[in-house]
DNA sequence: CATGAATGAGAATTCATTCAT
DNA sequence: CATGAATGAATTCTCATTCAT
């Protein structure tokens, strides 16, 4: 009789639809206030070390007041992850379709990562999606939909036009689009583990990198 | 921030020594089921998310057992990063010490990543040390100490060598060794996340970056 | 995302067997006095009331232990339910396959009625099932089948042998097989809700009620 | 026993008055819809397992509401369970009163129970009362002066005056009058759990009781 | 009167760790 | 050394009740 279930199922009937509840200034106030809260625990102890209890606590609200807001756990990091994203995916759809020389595109995607990214808690996020998205396989899809998958569309499309253009001559960035933001990548994973032991000047290593890239792929004046 | 530290405190009286206890050929086998056993646990579901009722399960033996070998969870975790982390370091040190071309001890070691790391669980291993080293700094200082710091030194070594035979121009890698590692770790994460969604050939990624690397910096022919 | 989920579905791989654990003395000791608190807090306080904790204080173990013993509450409930069934269905069982007059059946299965279940905590179970068996259709349909479908079976079978003996010449008992119980069943609930304002003397009302029922359908002599 | 009696007592400050409150007909049909949705869901779940989100939300009120017209979840209850025993009160105290011949009374109220109790809600009320009553010791002792304790003495006074009528010759109903309403118990516990395995004919049952019964103590023209 | 967001005391369940066998 | 039953602190999630609007 039932032996085998692998859990409770316990009641959960007219779910506390998650998204934004009340409209009360007050409410989204503490929504945020919940979201700030659960990045700070999420990125200091990564999904399952996170305490909601301390999320509550750090947030000033009281345990089940998350509830009100979010329908578990699992649901307010992904929230989290998504409400944080949303501006990046913008970012990204407006480089795609500048008209701008390659180069400066890249310089200037650089310098938004830089200031947008690694200098704020959104460096964060980044590390929680390397870190957990693997435990959360709906998660890494909705990310790599949203993040690489457009971002490698957007480089691919800039980089056709450049060759077209004659800007460069070389198509390997359009097969390997991964290889423009490796060092980004490098740099939120050294910002995370290695910073307090030696300092890396992720800007300069940005730079360093494009000068490399682009030494070796612009059609060079003969 | 850090205000609750709550958990990690629990009980912990005589502890069992820890290290490698007995040399029984048995006790020696225990051992490497264990950690053997930990690694896929670990590897699946995160340092807090493993447990060692699975650990102990999967590797055969009683729960009690584990701790005849490891003082406690997070000892078990240090003990497997560093077993794992020994050969790689071997590997490294070698690596600095030799005399050929850079471009060619890169294009070996790029081989010998895809091989031993990539193909392996060891891959599974940076991953664990991307996503939980932040929360045992202890263990991410002896990560620094022991692959970045000692690999950026030999590439270092090897940067300058290969300036001063004159085989390439430019000093950018002594600068940002990592940037000649970057694509690897892209490797690393993008087989753990993003795989399913769209395959990478890895050693095809790592190749067409030292094209582009060694065609910027390279001596070129007048 | 996943908005839809009723609940987490935590972890829970092998099952932890539910049934009989070990086989040490010990273990099944503990299992019975785990067993033996929650028919009294069930029964003081139903299934949703009861709390665990003082099932396990009341059977002297830790929190963590019922759950080495039964997967969860409600798995608890069960088997508590089926272990005290169990006994009464073989009395059911047995006492179908009698050839003994009709009114000597019952008279014997009435005394054991009050001996054994009235007289005891089993009548405890029988109020759990009253109560509580709606929220558990498993529970429900294992009881109907275990208990009334059975009885009433033998009671059937009884009664045409009765019949086709001359004993009696009425076929309602065949028909409503419930009347004959229908006073046990005042006798639990009284017992239970009534008990305090005023006894109640079942033993009396079962022999009235079978004076009853016989005066009504037994051959009379001419 | 009850040695941990830590639950009901929870805050309780100043109590907002409990019984009726204003006099709007909104008032008074406010608080009729939440009787009404009470009973479903108390019906449902029972007193522990329901909950007055669900139960305001039914009765298309705030949950603050049910709080304006009841002092508590368990005062809700207890109205619940008076208010829809009053007009079952008056029906026994009606029949108490009639001088029709015995049998023609019993089979009035056989017809009334199966169309007024059965076949409404007022079924689940019974239901209710078995199943939660022994935790709420008022409860039963309302419940038993306002109906077995009268309905049996009306019983009783029925059968005295048809004895002395002579249309009886056994007093056995005086003696236990529960006699005569057991089958009614059955009918109400068989609907609630086994009905849908096995359909219960409840007015044909009740008919044949009466058959049986009134064949056992009508006089029998010699 | 009515609302429903907020509260926080629980309650079920998990799992690292211990220890008697 | 090995075992695995037992422990109990910790954690998530629930829901009766309150109270500011």
């Amino acid at each position: 009789m039932n032996k085998t279930k692998t859990k409770k199922a316990r009641r959960k009937r007219a779910a506390p639809v998650s998204a934004k509840p009340g409209r009360t200034e007050k409410s989204v106030a503490r929504r945020e206030a919940i979201l700030a809260a659960a990045l700070e625990e999420f990125a200091a102890r990564g999904f399952e070390g996170a305490r909601l209890d301390d999320v509550a606590r750090r947030a000033g609200v009281a345990k089940g007041t998350i509830y009100l807001h979010f329908r578990d756990k699992e649901t307010l990091f992904q929230e989290l992850i998504r409400s944080t994203l949303t501006p990046i995916v913008a970012m990204i759809e407006a480089a795609g379709k500048t008209d701008m020389p390659l180069r400066a595109v890249f310089d200037h995607l650089a310098g938004a990562f830089v200031r947008e990214v690694l200098g704020t808690q959104r460096k964060d996020i980044v590390r929680l999606i390397l870190s957990e998205a693997r435990r959360f396989p709906k998660l890494a899809e909705y990310y790599y939909r949203e993040v690489p998958e457009r971002a490698f569309a957007a480089v691919r499309g800039l980089v056709r036009k450049a060759i077209d253009r004659g800007e460069i001559v070389d198509d390997t960035l359009f097969w390997f689009p991964q290889l423009i933001i490796a060092p980004a990548l490098v740099a939120v994973v050294w910002d995370g583990l290695f910073d307090k032991y030696e300092k890396l000047d992720a800007e300069a290593m940005l730079r360093a990198h494009f000068n490399l890239v682009f030494n070796a792929i612009e059609r060079r004046p003969s």
